[in-house]
DNA sequence: AACTATTTATAAGA
DNA sequence: TTCTTATAAATAGTT
């Protein structure tokens, strides 16, 4: 109906595609309205097009939930069996991520440990130094502050800060794989290379605790 | 359009309702198809009469859970169920339950811990040091089983145990508040009582190192 | 359900 | 987008 018959087929030009979708659709929104009026009809109508912009018409006799209802009693098909299929597997993904942190966790925390082998107990109990390193940082600089206050003599700290960085060489150094031996050796030369010469750590001897 | 113009009010004849309502009904379907195919739009159409019986149209570019979930876009009004809610809620709830597990995995590693206080940090270590203490146990069970196979000398081995140990005893002393002394003395009791009294850890005192 | 006079919707142009 | 208008399409009343 207009100027010329046109066929049923997408129409190419995206400016003509406009116009008449917004057209037609205020067509059939109109037309909705009257069979509501006219015949006592409940309609619902949901339209959108490329843009994603959304138009909506509900008989003001009804609502979203008769609809639903009648929609599901007429045809055995529940609207929402596609949504909550969604949901599930949602659901199930987010399960699965968190049975993975959950035996992240327990592993950090030294349980379940049995199942692992050699090479995943050293990545775990490198994670684990990592973490306690960072944390005596961390708890320094705390420190730190609280012995402005005359909380803690300087002297203690350093001590203390040796001793922890003095185990850490020492574990690196004994709990290293024998081909990683050069590894070992080059950390040790960049942790010394950061200390007072009276603190270097030499490399652990059978007698190391009687000569320290 | 007709023999006859007609107002828009309810056709109070039965019979011509009902006629005017099928073709009508027929009508809209129609131009919902049509504007599906001209215009690359989608449509869902439900409508329903005085008789109850439902006629229904969605276009086929699309399906239910995408027309409920823009509709949920664009109206912020979910059209689903009490299901559906509850489904949505142990979504939430898992994912808070995700969320919390991320923090504190992220703060066993050592991320994100500028936020914490002294007593928080100080859980924090326990948890990281009792965690590092049983891999390192399971890691002396591996070992003993490779020591087995002459890979390693059981001198070695215990020196570092009691490294690893004076190490602790150390850090207990050192990081624990003024008031928790006694609780410090105990655990020093307890782990001297299961050690040779060679090895056994003395209170630290500021020339530690030389007397050992 | 078919017919058809008329109304209504809308395609094209501005 | 909106208006105009010629024409296609829908449909009210009739058969």
């Amino acid at each position: 109906m207009g100027r010329g018959k046109i066929e049923i087929k997408r129409i190419e030009n995206t400016n003509n595609r406009h116009v008449t979708y917004s057209k037609r659709k205020n067509g059939i929104i109109k037309k909705a309205k009257e069979i509501t009026v006219l015949c006592d009809a409940k309609v619902s109508l949901i339209i959108f097009g490329n843009s994603g912009k959304m138009q909506e018409y509900i008989s003001p006799s009804t609502n979203w939930s008769e609809i639903l209802d009648t929609y599901h009693r007429s045809t055995g098909k529940k609207l929402w069996d596609a949504k909550h299929e969604n949901l599930n597997n949602e659901i199930d993904r987010i399960q699965r991520e968190n049975d993975h942190m959950q035996t992240e966790l327990r592993h950090l925390k030294g349980e379940d440990i049995t199942s692992l082998n050699h090479k995943e107990l050293k990545v775990l109990e490198e994670a684990l130094e990592k973490g306690v390193s960072t944390i005596r940082d961390r708890q320094s600089e705390v420190m730190k502050i609280k012995r402005k206050h005359g909380q803690m003599l300087e002297e203690e700290h350093t001590q203390l800060e040796y001793l922890c960085h003095q185990q850490e060489m020492e574990n690196m150094k004994s709990f290293v794989d024998q081909n990683d031996e050069d590894l070992y050796r080059q950390r040790m030369r960049e942790y010394n290379s950061h200390m007072p010469f009276a603190f270097r750590v030499q490399p652990m001897q059978p007698n190391l605790h009687q000569r320290m």
